[in-house]
DNA sequence: CGCTCGGCTATACCTATATATAGGATACTG
DNA sequence: CAGTATCCTATATATAGGTATAGCCGAGCG
């Protein structure tokens, strides 16, 4: 558990920090459910009753972390303002251990959802969607979209750190795993695997459905699903 | 609620095929520790005694539908065999509502973490792998690394579907969600973010990272961070 | 009819967990 | 030194949730 910052220090040595700093471990390895309070409390070497005291009850505690994780990205974007880290596959490598521990805390709090998550995440679609319109204004079609997908792959990525790591045999968190991952990213954000003409087809495509009924597969109406050239009939499978 | 599938109607009738059904929107809503039986008993209108009749504890539920949802995977991969779903934007379009839960139960257990959903990951990075030696022989440094961090963004951003929905304005579930999703999509597989001066400025600054010992771009002579009680290898390295 | 058997409910545990409170220790202040 | 405010532990309480069991009921079958 890294202690949090230097400017900060003379707090991070009491007991609440080591809580607050136990509970962004836990929270972000096992999620809001699936961290006890109690677990916090012994991570942090404290009794679950001065936890209480400090925090009172358990989504309080959440929500202090919240945003102490909040606070840390500000303080994140004020010194690289719209440096475009989003994209910059180095920028990992820039952070320190416990900026690790605030985005996979980061990460994991997006998929339990809590307001503030909710903010974090516009708040970074924004970033990015600025970094966008000032970078390659009008490229991409739809800014907004784009840079909320970016947000939520680059997030969604690191929330499967696990899985990542196991496949590429290397926790991406060490410095072997993390090349290697650094690497498949600049190839991933330099390498188009749709060429011009796909992807025209493939906006073509899309056009056609957005222009037709709005009724993606699902079972439109009366009738059988009978659009779709693949809609599968009755085949008899265990 | 989406019952299974048509070509296994009898079965689905059954009151086991139910629980199954209420576990898997369950389980991918709140994860194996946020669901508990109860309210999937309650979900699949059942008494929580039958659902242990069938599937004895929960472990064993979860597997269960961890197994289901391989099968239907498999079904699936037989079904459109390397052709490239993956990268392809349109993939979801094809797919059926149910397959929406196959999908979004996978991103969820993911993160929870079984041994079949880490099966279930390394089987699709293969898949992708095995695509991208087909299709794009040799263009990727590290194809491997590429396919698993192509697949965790691929279901990483599934995974944040309600983040997602909510950046957008619309359930990305939703045709109008969707197609605006896609879109998106097809600009972010088709413009490269980094064009290639910065991409092979970007491998190269990693190259010397890595013939280096690895030392973060950026850090600041930060005194003692001695209070850690992390492991002290050698490489102090983000 | 009387029987069993599988699907099903109701209910009884028992542990884990969040919550709450009482009281001890330590340091600081007058 | 007395007092008190803060930090801290130990312990109690209620609830939730996983587990386990007893028994109902309707269908098939001799």
């Amino acid at each position: 558990m890294a202690n949090a910052v230097a400017d900060v220090a003379l707090e991070d040595l009491t007991a609440r920090a080591r809580i607050r700093d136990a509970a962004l471990v836990l929270f972000a390895e096992r999620g809001t459910s699936g961290a006890t309070v109690r677990d916090i409390a012994k991570a942090a070497g404290v009794s679950g009753g001065l936890l209480r005291h400090h925090f009172g009850p358990k989504e309080a505690l959440r929500d202090a972390c919240d945003s102490y994780v909040l606070a840390k990205l500000m303080r994140m974007k004020e010194r690289a303002v719209l440096e475009g880290e989003l994209a910059n596959p180095a920028f990992m490598s820039a952070a320190q251990p416990e900026m690790l521990l605030i985005y996979r805390y980061l990460a994991r709090s997006m998929i339990d959802g809590s307001p503030q998550a909710a903010s974090m995440f516009d708040e970074m679609v924004e970033l990015g969607e600025k970094w966008l319109e000032r970078n390659d204004p009008g490229r991409m079609v739809d800014p907004r979209a784009y840079a909320a997908l970016l947000v939520a792959m680059e997030l969604g990525a690191l929330s499967l750190h696990n899985q990542l790591s196991r496949a590429l045999g290397a926790d991406i968190f060490s410095p072997e795993g993390h090349l290697r991952l650094a690497t498949a990213k600049v190839d991933f954000y330099s390498k188009p695997l749709l060429k011009p003409k796909l992807a025209t087809q493939a906006h073509a495509a899309i056009e056609r459905l957005r222009v037709r009924s709005p009724e993606p597969a699902r079972a439109p109406a009366r009738h059988k699903s009978a659009r779709g050239k693949r809609s599968a009939p009755p085949k008899n499978v265990p």
